[in-house]
DNA sequence: CAACAGAATATTGTTGACAATCTACAATCA
DNA sequence: TGATTGTAGATTGTCAACAATATTCTGTTG
């Protein structure tokens, strides 16, 4: 009976729908359109992404794992309540993995990685002189992505991007203004620094330090 | 015409069938019955639990996220093949995590938490003496179970069991020998004793150097 | 005999329907 | 009136069937 096949608008996929309906449901989430606390109703979700509720299911629990939805059994899945408390606990662990990735980064040497965020930083500075704050931002992404990758420990990866996620449930904008991006690119030159050096415990201690920093720059935006 | 409803076996449980299935198929990777890099075929396992695939889905996916297994989309999900080097890697990680929550439980500062935890200790002594090395990894991992709840950070401590499962994969025993359990043991009763002082940075350096050292008594019976 | 094409089979991906549970509201009774 | 119980609706939990993809087998050809 079931006319409508599920391949959906002519696109030839190969993504199983799961992936899909995760990645948005996530940038719902993420970018506010649910609010905290609430519900997240399978059936609507199902019929406003045009799948059925399988995939939607599957998707709440992936998310659940990332720490941005709880579950209540025969309740249903709701968008999780980041405390204050809660997240500048996720601050420190996350400032603990990251000085873990500068320090694996720093170990291995690798030129190109190396050139590659001493370049980053340079760019950060100009975006800065520029004002354009954006652009920090978004070069900034890649500077930490490129660190957490670079480390080679996929694990560590996977958290230290699962927690920046979790801690955006807070809906905070850190980081604002021209002195603090300029201390922030300062910390991040340290860094950079501590690797070329293949200076692991400074890299470590940096990285660690750097996101500490951003927790307290954090706590004085309250 | 589904004439067996899904009350099995005349237990009435409340319980979703997905978690159930995800304890079992937890079990059943770790206790090594089924094989690393071996594939989890979901209609067999859904028959041998009695159960439907759906709920063997979740409960897939739901290791994934652990790092149990592995998915590949159309493929199947697979027991997760752990390397020596990425298993080092994460007992590295939770030594830093460990380190993180005993620090957090000398902040607490309770009393019934390090009482509790300095007679752990002294039973783990007792059952050395004994000569009782599995009542000693019962105590041992009710010890760290209580450091790790104490903190009262849930994501470290969701992060911190679930490391010690993963790392299970490699199917190693580590801490063998009436030595091995003594030098351990004294180091707990480090721990303790910083986190009873209240020292925050000692509790969490000895908590760190404990997983730290477990990781190098794990390379020497390679 | 090796390499390849194509069919047959097995397995995962997805769906819609049904069962169980929860929630809200109304009717009943102390 | 207030508490309680029962009923109706909504929502999650589970299942079995179908669609799509991957794998295996088999026959053919060079």
């Amino acid at each position: 009976m079931g006319v409508k096949q599920y391949m959906r608008q002519g696109i030839e996929r190969q993504r199983p729908l799961t992936l899909e309906v995760r990645d948005e449901l996530e940038r719902m989430i993420l970018d506010g359109e649910v609010a905290a606390g609430e519900r997240l109703n399978e059936l609507t979700l199902a019929e406003q992404m045009g799948v059925s509720r399988g995939p939607v299911r599957e998707a709440a629990r992936s998310l659940e794992h990332e720490g941005l939805v709880r579950t209540v059994a025969n309740q249903g899945v709701f968008v999780r309540e980041l405390s204050l408390e809660s997240a500048l606990e996720l601050y420190d662990l996350r400032a603990m993995i990251a000085g873990y990735l500068c320090g694996r980064v720093a170990e291995k040497a690798d030129p190109v990685v190396n050139k590659a965020l001493r370049q980053a930083v340079r760019d950060m500075n100009a975006a800065i002189a520029a004002a354009d704050e954006p652009r920090y931002f978004e070069i900034n992404l890649a500077f930490h992505d490129r660190i957490a990758i670079a480390a080679g420990t996929d694990r560590a990866q996977r958290l230290y991007t699962s927690l920046g996620k979790e801690v955006r449930l807070l809906r905070r904008r850190v980081l604002c203004g021209d002195e603090s991006l300029r201390t922030s690119n300062h910390e991040h030159d340290g860094i950079v620094a501590a690797i070329e050096a293949g200076d692991a415990d400074a890299a470590r201690a940096a990285g660690m330090q750097h996101h500490l920093n951003s927790k307290s720059r954090l706590k004085i935006t309250m």
